[in-house]
DNA sequence: GAGTTTTGTTTCAGAATTGTTACAATCATG
DNA sequence: CATGATTGTAACAATTCTGAAACAAAACTC
């Protein structure tokens, strides 16, 4: 089920934009201030942020500009009464991904959240299919040639993560960052291990591999 | 180099787009017909598309969903001087990723095609290309007439700083410096024995060779 | 053209990086 | 709380890279 959160302060719109987007088979929430939005999100994972700008206390630009140091792939739509270039500017620059001017129609609303969350590959099962092999994001599982694959997650996420990505050198570093977390204090070498148990884990898949980039890290190559 | 194709058959309106995206770093291409867009998709490939709706002989919903057919990852931007409902669901029923309504902003059009190409993962490629030989800085490779080229992280970044500034020279010390690191106390003469460690394997790569410069250091001239 | 300086090339030992395995610690789960 | 899966570290082996040294070749100077 794909989680949409909406952000504003409206009390009625925002009933009201749950309401038709949960009548279109999403999950919508609906948070009345930028606090409870980050309550909500700290709790479980969403999809998709549709934000007012204008809000009390919290506008929606710092709202926008946080989440994306934390997230910086999660779609982003502001849905402002301001229809001046400067917003427009301030937002985009902050790496939202659309901008509709009040007032919204909501059947437009659901096209562009749709054309948003294809577009980011958020799907209703996030599915990742290389050669034999096939990973499931959702069930953080993996198939090869229809045989399951035994995968941890952590194991999982960074072979997902090369994939996603093929011939895209990876350092330890950054890989460290996106799957331990940053106040994690394992050692880099710890990245290798996983790359050797992902190597005889991926043995007979034909499709790709897992090279070495000597000083750097490590990429995947399809072939 | 982005590639943006602009169909609109609006002569002074294409022209106009095109010269402002162009000035904004983008190239862009500008048809005036969607039978001169497919000639123009044929030759080469593009990165974006923006369309005008409303066009003479094929229009641009046509136009769109044969492209989806052909290729289901491009973005597609729609630009119409119609707002109603109906077309904006055909649009994003066949798949396009945004719809600005006429008149449009040259400024908001920028900033919408920089959300849809960062939203999509086209960044300028980190590739370059010089005769035969092309490297890529994401996968750290290098490539012969499509033959790979063995090269170390090292050598790598020295031929890929030659070649990225044709004919400039580069004392052994400025490379040193920015290869070696500051701490590094490596001999100066190490990067002749590099110079020629990489004259030898990229010995047949027409289209450039590594230059001495007596006194200083080296260059690449492309030939 | 002899002498001097600079550069080219090769070799090789040592340095650095990476692969792999075993093991202990931790976590999850029933 | 017992069990098995997952995780991270340490140690060692294997591999690759690196750069000094030595000598040859070329370029420059006078």
């Amino acid at each position: 089920m794909i989680r949409i959160l909406v952000v504003d302060d409206d009390k009625d719109l925002n009933r009201l934009i749950c309401a038709y987007l949960g009548d279109s088979g999403l999950y919508a929430k609906g948070c009345l201030s930028v606090q409870e939005a980050y309550d909500e999100m700290y709790g479980s994972i969403y999809d998709l942020i549709i934000s007012d700008i204008m809000m009390p206390k919290i506008d929606g630009f710092e709202f926008a500009e946080t989440v994306r140091q934390i997230n910086s792939n999660i779609p982003i739509l502001f849905m402002s009464a301001r229809d001046d270039l400067s917003a427009k500017e301030k937002g985009f620059r902050i790496g939202i991904d659309d901008y509709m001017v009040k007032p919204v129609e909501l059947a437009e609303l659901e096209m562009r959240v749709r054309a948003l969350l294809r577009r980011a590959n958020i799907a209703e099962s996030k599915k990742l299919t290389v050669g034999s092999l096939t990973l499931d994001a959702d069930a953080v599982s993996a198939e090869n040639n229809g045989e399951p694959v035994q995968l941890s997650t952590r194991e999982f996420n960074i072979l997902f993560k090369l994939l996603s990505y093929p011939n895209k050198t990876f350092s330890r570093a950054q890989l460290m960052d996106e799957f331990w977390g940053i106040d994690s204090d394992a050692g880099l070498r710890a990245v290798d291990v996983y790359i050797t148990r992902l190597r005889e884990k991926a043995a007979d898949c034909s499709g790709f591999e897992i090279r070495t980039v000597r000083g750097i890290g490590y990429k995947a190559v399809l072939k």
